[in-house]
This record gives structure tokens, C-alpha cells and sequence, in this order.
DNA sequence: GCCGTTTTCGGCCCGACTGTTTTCAGTCG
């Protein structure tokens, strides 16, 4: 199952969407969904907790308590199913388009019908909109748009979703006897930023009792096919989810084979040919006697091509192929090379935990420093002030060595503005042990006036990184239009580290940018963003993005020392 | 519906932007 936290978050969630829908009072909407953040983020299992402890949680009271227990012992809510009756999924999916809120859809719906996303293309084609008061031209063009962005992630899912569907399956199927190996393997394993299915590949010699058991999973909704080498399901969150079951002695092949990227493996079959051998996923085999060569290791079948094992966030015909055959495939960062965490925040502002609770998990964590960046004054709506700042840095002062030695550093995340000016005068800002800035606002700027305002920020002499630097967010909004090759000029000349920020729906900077931005000779920190104890573990996808981008420890400033990582955040001064 | 209290009601993040209006509603961060 997926951490019943998250499932009763997203069960508060529905409901706050179907209130706001049905026209129903907007703070009552603000109080689920505000709840359904604080659920989600909380460090218990809610699934073992009272209604007393439940009311324990931030923004949960009585009546949100008594539902969460009404979910947990039935199943389902009384008041969410007849608000369902009332509402098709598919108007709360509509939603979900960027520009089209809950007004909008029930209006659509209500008036014209429209009940799905497909719904509301077709109306929109055929001019049935323009009837609606408020709907003019430009707003049928911005939700064809809308759609378009929502559907070019396609039914992808973040990197997170499918990795704690897959650690559970695979943690569900290597317990069964008779398997002697089982892993992720496809996208996932390469840790491209979203998954459109997940391959799990297991080795045992009767693969029969892995497929009933994978079939019997209770994450499994549907069965969607079923053989003897390969079990497809779609689970419960509807994403599918196939199963691989080779013989113990093809292991390795196969596995090669189920990672992929497809162009990475024409290019290790091209090799293959040319050394006279087949390559496929059931191993390496003489072409001239048929007979197999290796195919119980990966490390077996790259080094039978000439090539050292690759690491799989690598293998996208990048040049790996080339970079190994050389001998000249960097030592990739890893997430035991990590010492702290540079960006995060606490309730001071919109996170969930306090500060201690979030230095107590850093620590728990075997970070070995940590910094708290909370926003400043100018996102208004965190109503950050100075006096609150210098509070928190006086408990922040406290709590500096108290756990487990860690260091702990007193930092925020400032608002770059559309000049490139951050929130405070320079003498308030040299009392920051660290500052992350970034772009919250103004992201439709022209590439010229948004490259300045970046660089100006990199040219600020207490700015150290820039947070989430192009403000993505995965199939929601596209990054921002800057010259990016000028910005990392601007970084690498200045000593700013640009951010590669784990949060599954930013990695930002992606893969891509990562590896422009290293040949300026840039700098990076990998950082959590989290906004909750439990985000802190995020940072694995940050991890396996800067992986994606090949990075070294050396290029990652939060796997220094902490006196070398002082000397950088000096920029010189 | 939650919270805090100058407690049992009254406020709740607040400002900008957009597209549609003709003074504002809806959406977003």
C-alpha cells in the first residue's frame, strides 16, 4: 500500500476539490485542503493513530478526525461518496487544466454538460462555449493549451509515485520463495523525471508463483495481462506496472536489456554485431554457434563488450559509450557523498514541521550539517518579517550541535523580483550564514529582461544559490524563457551554485541543463526543498537527476566540508 | 472547518494577472 498518509491526503484533497465545485463555502475548501497538506506531510502513520492523536495534526479538528477514521475503518467517507454522486470524476479532472478552476468547470458542466477533459475539447472545436458568460476566445485558446501541457506529461507519473510503488512491489515479491532476484528496472532505474509504467524484473526458475503472487498484490486493481515470462496490472493508482520473470542464469541480460534506454541498447547490440556476438534480453551469444557467452551479470555482459558496467542514470547514448570505452566515466555522486541539506523550511512559513522536528530528522538522517531557508518578506503571503527571522535565528543558534552534532546553518530562500533585486539590503543579508533566491513571480518575462534578472541575483554578493533555477513544474508549468547558457556564465564567474532541486515536481535543474551548465565549470547544490520531515527524503531524486547530469561529488558543494563549503558561501567577500 | 482568543465567534495569505467586463470574477502562486 502507499503511505496511508498519502492516500487519506489525497481523499481530503477530493473533497476539498468537490466543495469548491459544488459551489460550497470556499473557507470550509481551504480547511481540507490545508489539511490534506498537513496529513500528507505528518511524520506518523496516520493509520495508527486515535481521533485524539489525529487532532493532534495541524489543521485537523473534530470533524476532519472523525472522517479520517470513518476512511480508515470503512474505506470510505459518507459526505465525499455523495458529493462523487453529484460530481463526475471527470469534472474534477478538468481542474487539473491549468487556467480552468473549479468556477469555470462547474459552470461547463452544469450548462453544457461537459463532464470530461475530452468533453471539452470537442465543445470547445465546435464553438459551443462562446453561449457562457465569461468564456471568450482567448480562454477557449488557454484551455486548449492547458490541455496540451496536462497531456504532454501523458499520463506520467512523478518520480516519486513510481518509486514507492516500486520499492513495495519489489520488497513484496523478492519475499517470495523461489526468488532469488528482484528489482526496478526501465525508466525508473535511470531516474528519468516522470515514469509512464514501471518494469520490475525478477529471476526465479518457476515464475509461476511470482505471477499469482504479483497478481494478488492488493495495490492491484486490474489484471491486465498474464502469461508465463510477463504480468501486466494496472494498480489502484492507475499506473501499470509490468512483471519480468527470467531464469536465474539470464539475470544480468535481461536486466541490461528491461533498463534501456532503447538507444542505449542499439548501441551495446551494434557492438555486439561487431564482435560476431547477439545481444538480447536472454543473453550474449556466439552468432556463428549460437551458443550463450554470458548473460548471468550486467557486469559480466558490459565487460564482455569491452566496456566497464555503466550506471544506469547514464545510459542514454549521451556519450557514454564512448566515455567508457575510454576509461573515462565519471565517479557519479552518490547519496551517501551528501553531508547536508541547503534548502528547506519550517512552519515559520509554509512548511509543515517546526524547526526542530526538521533538524532532529536532518540528523537522524547522518547529515552532518543542515540549513533552514525560509522564505523572506516578499511572498507576501508568508508574511515573513524581520523580527521573525531574527527569532528563528536565535533558536536556530540553540539548536546548533544539540543533535547528533550537526551543525546547523540559518539561511532563506529570497525572491528574486523582476529587476533582480532580493528582499533585503546587504547588511541584513550578512547576517545569513547562507541565502538561496529564486523565482516565485513575473515568469512570462522575455528571455532578456529574465536573463538579467537572474544574472543581477548571481551578482548579489550574498546570494549563494539559485533555488530551482528555470521554476518548472513538471507537466504544469514550463520553465521560465532565459538565455540559460548567459546565466551560467554569470554563476560560474560569481561562485553562485545553481540548485538541482529534488522536489519530484521541479527537478530543476534537469538533466539536460545540468550538463551545459558543468562544462561553464559551474557549481551545484542538491537540495530537498521540503517543506515536511517527510520530503527530506526527496533528495535521492535529486541525487539521481545530478547523476542523469554526470556529476561528481567534486561538483556538488553540499558534499564538501563544511569549512570548504563556508569558503564558497563567502563568494569571496 | 480550523483556530485562537482581547475564547465559543470572526477571521481565514494577499496581491497580481488575465480576460472579460465596463467594474470584476476567476485563477494562480
Amino acid at each position: 500500500m502507499a503511505r496511508p498518509n498519502d492516500e487519506v491526503g489525497a481523499l481530503l484533497q477530493e473533497y476539498s476539490d468537490l466543495i469548491s465545485i459544488t459551489g460550497g463555502d470556499e473557507f470550509k475548501a481551504r480547511a481540507y485542503e490545508k489539511a490534506a497538506r498537513a496529513v500528507a506531510g505528518y511524520h506518523e502513520d496516520v493509520s495508527r493513530l486515535d481521533v485524539r492523536k489525529l487532532r493532534e495534526i495541524p489543521n485537523v479538528g473534530k470533524s476532519i478526525a472523525d472522517k479520517v477514521v470513518e476512511y480508515l475503518r470503512t474505506g470510505q467517507v459518507r459526505v465525499v461518496e455523495e458529493l462523487r454522486a453529484k460530481i463526475p470524476a471527470g469534472v474534477r479532472e478538468m481542474i487539473a487544466i491549468p487556467t480552468l478552476g473549479p468556477k469555470k468547470a462547474m459552470l461547463l458542466y452544469r450548462d453544457l454538460g461537459i463532464s470530461s477533459v475530452d468533453e471539452l475539447v470537442h465543445a470547445i472545436h465546435s464553438e459551443r462555449l462562446r453561449e457562457l458568460k465569461g468564456f471568450g476566445p482567448r480562454t477557449e485558446e488557454n484551455i486548449l493549451h492547458g490541455i496540451q501541457v496536462l497531456q504532454q506529461a501523458g499520463g506520467r507519473v512523478h518520480l516519486n509515485v513510481a518509486t514507492e510503488v516500486a520499492d513495495e512491489i519489489v520488497a513484496e515479491l523478492s519475499a517470495v520463495t523461489g526468488c532469488s532476484r528482484c528489482c526496478y528496472a526501465g525508466s525508473l532505474r535511470r531516474f528519468r523525471e516522470t515514469v509512464g509504467d514501471v518494469d520490475v524484473l525478477a529471476a526465479a526458475k518457476d515464475p509461476g508463483k511470482l505471477m499469482r503472487a504479483f497478481s494478488q498484490m492488493s495495490t492491484v486493481d486490474e489484471v491486465i495481462a498474464h502469461g508465463e515470462k510477463k504480468t501486466s496490472v494496472r494498480t489502484t493508482k492507475g499506473l501499470q506496472v509490468d512483471l519480468r520473470v527470467v531464469p536465474p542464469e539470464a539475470w544480468g541480460a535481461a536486466l541490461q536489456y528491461f533498463t534501456g534506454s532503447k538507444q542505449h541498447n542499439i548501441r551495446t547490440r551494434e557492438m555486439a554485431v561487431h564482435a560476431r556476438l547477439k545481444l538480447s534480453e536472454y543473453g550474449l551469444f556466439d552468432v556463428e554457434t549460437g551458443d550463450l557467452v554470458v548473460s548471468e551479470t550486467e557486469d559480466e555482459v558490459y565487460q564482455r563488450l569491452g566496456l566497464p558496467w555503466i550506471p544506469p542514470p547514464l545510459r542514454e547514448d549521451r556519450g557514454e559509450i564512448e566515455a567508457a570505452q575510454r576509461g573515462e566515466l565519471p565517479d557519479l555522486v552518490s547519496l551517501d557523498d551528501i553531508r547536508g541539506d541547503l534548502h528547506t523550511h519550517t512552519n515559520l512559513t509554509d512548511g509543515l514541521s517546526t524547526l526542530e522536528e526538521m533538524v532532529r530528522e536532518a540528523a537522524r538522517r547522518g547529515y552532518s550539517y543542515y540549513a533552514v531557508t525560509d522564505h523572506a518578506p516578499n511572498l507576501y503571503m508568508q508574511r515573513m518579517s524581520d523580527d521573525k527571522m531574527l527569532a528563528q535565528r536565535e533558536e536556530a543558534r540553540r539548536l546548533d550541535g544539540k543533535h547528533r552534532r550537526m551543525r546547523l546553518l540559518h539561511g532563506t530562500e529570497l525572491n528574486i523580483d523582476p529587476d533582480g533585486e532580493v528582499d533585503w539590503p546587504h547588511d541584513f543579508l550578512a547576517g545569513f550564514d547562507l541565502c538561496v533566491a529564486s523565482v516565485h513571480s513575473h515568469f512570462t518575462q522575455p528571455a532578456r529582461e529574465m536573463t538579467r534578472r537572474i544574472v543581477r541575483a548571481c551578482e548579489n554578493p550574498y546570494v549563494n544559490i539559485i533555488g530551482h533555477p528555470t521554476a518548472r513544474l513538471i507537466g504544469r508549468r514550463p520553465g521560465v524563457d532565459a538565455d540559460l547558457d548567459e546565466v551560467f556564465r554569470a554563476c560560474a564567474r560569481t561562485g553562485t551554485a545553481l540548485e538541482i532541486n529534488a522536489y519530484p515536481d521541479r527537478l530543476d535543474l534537469n538533466d539536460e541543463n545540468i550538463l551545459r551548465a558543468k562544462h561553464f565549470g559551474v557549481k551545484f547544490a542538491i537540495n530537498s526543498d521540503s517543506h515536511s520531515v517527510v520530503h527530506l527524503g526527496f533528495l535521492r531524486y535529486g541525487v539521481g537527476t545530478a547523476q542523469r547530469g554526470w556529476l561528481t561529488a567534486e561538483d556538488v558543494i553540499n558534499t564538501w566540508p563544511l569549512r570548504r563549503l563556508r569558503t564558497f558561501l563567502r563568494k569571496g567577500r
